[in-house]
DNA sequence: CTTAAAACTTAGAAGCGCCCCT
DNA sequence: AGGGGCGCTTCTAAGTTTTAAG
């Protein structure tokens, strides 16, 4: 039944609103956003005065989708939830009964081919001598192995295939001049940007790699729990799992309820496979601290390593980066990023995931499926072992994959953020973000008139719309029963949203990785109005907020403005564009250090944006202070310095009155405090250099001193230095105040929030490196050496602009191409 | 269609190594 | 010359979107 009101729901949003006719109020119209000027609004100001005059009755008589009032997903997992509609059809997911009562089943799964041996991948060859037509893969579902799939790259491309082959981008020479030199790596760097982005399609023509790399067997400790007292052996395999629990002892996991519930359960399955039955029977009487014991000495021993074991160490895994940790595209040589198989361990889930602390198995070879070129070598497979299967997809992006077992998931082996791979699709997804600002006007006009549709659908979708391009909330889509309680916008539920009148709506819920998102926002009267009728009786807490509406009607909506547009984009457009607009506020005659703080500043704005948190680290307050007590020395320093100058040259006095004046911060107390600190300091400074003499002394045989001369360390009085000296003493701590001071500023407003995110993956590259040309900011003050790596195709797009036109026109043209973002 | 699987991006935490500052 | 903080890397969980299956 919910089919029908999904019917209602995908018909165009125009459709939709064309046919209403409920009064027009123009005064209504999404105001914020004025016309010329179409950027995100993230942070909403409250809207202009409510029409009182606006009859709230035909207003806020939204129908609901003719006979049939169910929502979409009309029966609701979250408890409570299903009783929300007299209508709504029962039968709440009997599915996925079945599913997870195969769930937690500590067996690997087993590839039973039952009726036949003939390994998949073998087969998948055989078919693929006889096929000729270019089919993009085939999927051969095994009854009980899960799903197989075999691929063909096409043998005879087709047209347009051989037109994007045509038009591929050409490779130029590293212009760094090194050429030919030794390195074999890098003579050739792969410049696909210089010829625009290629269709997507097909992602090589060749393609080899080694294979992933499995962790290492597990070697036994023999160290044994106890149990009850008792000191109890454990076979490999459940020492193992103990030793697993024994590793979250001391953090969180331990006194997580669930956590342990689970870890418990699959350790006793475990257990029950041992030659003779365990007497473990019950978490309280279990005793890891031997096993944990050993473990802080393991990690001891690891930290008291010599120089040549750690280098040896390095180098070992040095070589098996160098062997595996690449692949080679089309000739390439391209890195690859996750190329271990994860190893065994217990499921660390955020938040509240019910299957935190379930036993995550080992992956076996078996359950492995390699992507490789068709002419390439396949990697062998560890020793006794064979691969699940080996397709050769060029459609995909991976080049292994598998499932795990604790909830199902797929996992893969993918190319690094650094690969051309990579590279190319984060330089779509911000072209695509461009191309939302030419469209971005027109959908704003849209949803603001949907919101006063009378389809509740459209209502719905309009609202949520709003949402997410004004706060950047994320799609939302549903969840399951097993997964943690996170929402987003589409998933919004009753109890997630307050409305306090006139106009505010305060959102508070839990969203990825089980983040809080709290927010207070002053909205539009109408989304106001909507929001009130979206909670209306009989709906309460558990219910969907958005009950007729889900992120692929949504997604699907939004297809309608521009081909591609999906939420999502929305969160990329505006962190960039906000990202953009704060940069405005770089002090153009500022430091460079300044300049940074300013951008710095720009990233934190769009991180808060997007809700990007982090955990205060525990000693933060204290380091705060510590920097704050430093700062106030050095002032305290600098005041003294100043005195010195007064008194070595007191004429000074009248020509830079700045001497004459106090410092800030530096009181009375301070003082005191300081000197004390200082003092202390020398002394303890004191007693180390003693104690180190007498040791020498020891060596020496030499009796040892009760204390050292009194040697006054030779402090040369400021007075005595000449004013030469003092002037740049002056300026030397003036500069590390200043600094020190933007470096306070910086950490305190950083301490919740982290930048990271939004630098990695939603702000535009290219809008940092044009500011750093402009501001003459090096680039990598904002620019790590990996973000340098993985921007290349920025940093070289936008130079490249730049050493065509500099010479004629001012840098600020060369960020020409930012335009789209509107400098 | 609806639902599930597959594929790929985005996310915070943990671990580490290096460097700065005593 | 020691160690603690911090920036970076690694890890893998948790999302979104696309594609396939039923």
């Amino acid at each position: 039944m919910s089919r029908r009101a999904s019917a209602v729901a995908s018909k165009s949003l125009k459709e939709a609103s064309d046919s209403e006719d409920v009064e027009r109020d123009d005064s209504d119209e999404f105001e914020d956003s004025n016309d010329d000027d179409n950027e995100p609004i993230a942070n909403l100001k409250g809207k202009k005065k409510a029409s009182p005059a606006k009859s709230a009755q035909s207003k806020e008589e939204v129908t609901t989708d003719d006979e049939d009032d169910a929502p979409i997903a009309a029966s609701k997992k979250r408890p409570s939830s299903a009783a929300s509609n007299g209508s709504t059809s029962g039968a709440p997911a009997s599915k996925k009964i079945a599913k997870s009562e195969k769930k937690n089943d500590l067996e690997p799964e087993e590839d039973d081919d039952s009726d036949d041996d003939e390994p998949i991948a073998k087969k998948a060859k055989k078919k693929e001598a006889v096929k000729k037509e270019p089919i993009k893969k085939e999927v051969i579902k095994k009854e009980s192995a899960g799903t197989k799939r075999k691929a063909e790259s096409d043998d005879a491309p087709s047209k347009k295939k051989k037109a994007a082959v045509k038009a591929s981008p050409k490779k130029v020479k590293k212009e760094d001049g090194e050429e030919g030199e030794g390195d074999e790596d890098d003579e050739e760097e792969y410049e696909w940007w210089v010829n625009g982005l290629q269709d997507g399609g097909e992602k090589w023509k060749t393609m080899s790699h080694n294979g992933p790399v499995f962790p290492p067997a597990y070697v036994p400790h023999g160290i044994k729990m106890k149990y009850n007292g008792v000191p109890i052996a454990l076979e490999p395999d459940s020492e193992e799992v103990a030793t697993f629990f024994a590793g979250v002892v001391g953090t969180d996991y331990e006194k997580n309820k669930t956590f342990v519930a689970n870890f418990f359960k699959d350790f006793l399955t475990v257990l029950s496979r041992e030659k003779k039955p365990s007497p473990i029977k019950e978490f309280a009487k279990c005793d890891f601290s031997p096993i944990v014991d050993y473990l802080n000495e393991l990690k001891e021993q690891r930290k008291s390593k010599t120089k040549e074991e750690k280098a040896a160490i390095k180098k070992e895994k040095e070589e098996l980066d160098e062997k595996y940790g690449w692949a080679i595209f089309d000739g390439r040589k391209e890195k690859v990023g996750n190329f271990r198989i994860e190893p065994p361990g217990l499921f660390r889930g955020r938040g509240d995931h019910p299957k935190t602390g379930t036993l995550k198995l080992r992956v076996q070879p078996e359950q492995v499926t390699i992507n490789i070129g068709k002419e390439a070598p396949i990697p062998p497979a560890p020793a006794g072992h064979k691969w699940g299967a080996v397709v050769h997809d060029n459609t995909v992006a991976w080049l292994a994959t598998w499932k795990e077992n604790v909830n199902d998931n797929i996992k893969y082996v993918l190319m690094a953020a650094t690969s051309s791979l990579k590279g190319q699709s984060d330089m779509k997804k911000f072209e695509k973000a461009r191309e939302l600002k030419k469209h971005i006007d027109k959908i704003r006009r849209d949803y603001t008139e949907g919101l006063k549709d009378k389809v509740m659908a459209t209502r719905q979708l309009c609202t949520a719309l709003y949402f997410i391009d004004r706060l950047a909330l994320r799609a939302g889509n549903e969840k399951g029963e097993d997964e943690a309680d996170t929402v987003g916008c589409c998933s919004l539920r009753f109890e997630h949203v307050t409305l306090e009148p006139p106009n505010k709506v305060i959102f508070d819920f839990l969203g990825k990785d089980s983040i809080r998102y709290y927010n207070e926002v002053a909205v539009d009267e109408q989304v106001f109005k909507n929001i009130k009728i979206f909670k209306r009786e009989p709906k309460k807490e558990g219910d969907m907020l958005f009950d007729r509406l889900n992120t692929s009607i949504l997604n699907k909506d939004l297809t309608r403005h521009m081909p591609g547009l999906s939420a999502k984009v929305f969160r990329t457009f505006n962190a960039s564009y906000t990202f953009q607009k704060e940069l405005l506020d770089t002090p153009a005659d500022g430091t460079a250090a300044e300049k940074v703080l300013a951008y710095n500043r720009a990233n934190r704005q769009v991180a808060i944006l997007c809700n990007h948190q982090r955990a205060v680290s525990k000693g933060h307050g204290a380091q705060m202070e510590k920097i704050q007590d430093r700062f106030r020395g050095m002032k305290y320093e600098r005041g003294l310095i100043k005195k010195a100058m007064l008194e070595v040259d007191p004429k000074l006095k009248k020509k830079r009155p700045e001497l004459a004046e106090d410092e800030s911060d530096v009181d009375e107390e301070f003082i005191e405090r300081h000197l004390a600190a200082q003092e202390e300091k020398e002394k303890q400074a004191r007693v180390k250099a003693l104690e180190k003499e007498n040791e020498k002394r020891k060596a020496e045989g030499q009796p040892p001193l009760k204390s050292l001369d009194t040697k006054k360390k030779n402090v040369t009085p400021l007075e005595s230095l000449s004013i030469e000296k003092l002037e740049k003493k002056l300026d030397d701590m003036t500069k590390r105040i200043e600094n020190l001071k933007l470096q306070m500023i910086d950490k305190d407003e950083n301490k919740t929030t982290a930048l990271g995110t939004s630098k990695i993956n939603y702000i535009d590259p290219r809008i940092s490196v044009a500011w750093a040309l402009k501001h003459d900011v090096d680039l990598d003050k904002i620019f790590n050496r990996s973000l340098r790596e993985k921007f290349k195709w920025a940093i070289m797009s936008v130079k490249d602009g730049v050493s065509v036109f500099s010479i004629f026109l001012d840098l600020r043209v060369l960020t020409t191409w930012v335009k789209d973002w509107e400098f």
